[in-house]
DNA sequence: ACCCAGGCGGGCG
DNA sequence: CGCCCGCATGGG
């Protein structure tokens, strides 16, 4: 076996918190493992494990990035963590009012991630009518069972990976579903068979918003807003503006005056207010909504 | 005990 | 079309 060590790699950050874009509820989060004591992030990757630390503050700080390839492992934090993004010029775009205003001064710092199109599929497929701790709990548990086994240089098992859609396809549903998926178990065994043998996810171009929302809501199982969030999460396309219950909720009390407002009318609204950007204005409601308490 | 959670598909009017 | 309902499960 060849020796394989572990390379350091150091990125400076700015306006980047580790702490609030871990908690707030996107896919590599519900099966990461974070330690708020160290500031520190750990999850497979590519047949290995990264380790990522945070230190310093939100508005100027450093990644301590651990993995295997030193350059490969750079490459995929800044792509995940989004660092490309000019995060004070994004907060000049949406911070349209106080509401928002404050939603960023509370989680200044909280990045999108951009996640692998299948993991961000199955996942917001399990998070339908749930909430994020059992979100976490069943993907970890389909990790655990239905991962490939990452080993440490030593050959010890150290992680499992995150299964592709075809290690999940032929999963009998009340195998699924004895991990806790619930009525999910066939959504989840649908669309992995339909993504490992109709849909290439990997093949669908990211810009074309309409085209890609329409491909993913052939999967059974994902509707407008599991296709948003796929769309926002999985691809990048901060077009995409999911509403869920939270976001719903915040709206109307924000700026429709506590009405309810039917899911078009949020949406237009959202467009006209935050137009290209509206991907990172809904993050930051929803995580405010939901943690902040409205 | 009751209510809710990052909704969806199906059925009905 | 739009609306309404049931849905598994565990935590508050």
């Amino acid at each position: 076996m060849p020796e394989t060590r572990v390379e350091m790699a150091r990125i400076d950050v700015s306006t980047f918190s580790l702490k609030h874009t871990f908690e707030s509820a996107q896919p590599l989060t519900f099966y990461a493992d974070y330690s708020e004591a160290s500031n520190t992030i750990t999850y497979p990757f590519k047949g290995s494990v990264i380790n990522i630390m945070h230190t310093g503050g939100a508005e100027k700080g450093a990644l301590t990035v651990l993995g295997r390839d030193r350059e490969k492992a750079v490459a995929e934090v800044k792509k995940r963590f989004r660092l490309d993004d000019d995060l004070p010029k994004i907060y000049k775009r949406i911070g349209t009012d106080l509401h928002i205003k404050r939603a960023i001064a509370s989680y200044r710092g909280m990045r999108l991630t951009l996640n692998d199109p299948w993991e961000t599929t199955l996942t917001f497929i399990i998070s339908q009518f749930n909430n994020v701790k059992r979100i976490r709990l069943i993907t970890k548990k389909i990790v655990e069972r239905y991962g490939a086994t990452v080993f440490d240089s030593a050959g010890k098992p150290i992680a499992k990976e995150f299964p592709e859609s075809r290690a999940l396809a032929g999963a009998a549903e009340k195998d699924l579903q004895s991990l806790g998926s619930g009525f999910r178990a066939k959504y989840i065994r649908d669309a992995a068979e339909y993504c490992t043998n109709n849909l290439d996810l990997y093949k669908l171009p990211a810009a074309k918003y309409d085209k890609l929302k329409e491909s993913l809501m052939s999967i059974n199982g994902v509707g407008e807003k599991v296709a948003d969030c796929i769309i926002l999460m999985g691809y990048g396309n901060l077009k995409a503006f999911p509403i869920d219950v939270h976001v719903k909720r915040e709206m109307e009390k924000l700026y429709f005056k506590g009405r309810k407002k039917k899911l078009r009318e949020i949406q237009e609204f959202a467009e006209r207010k935050w137009a290209n950007s509206r991907g990172y204005a809904q993050q930051y409601l929803f995580h405010n909504a939901r943690l902040g308490g409205g």
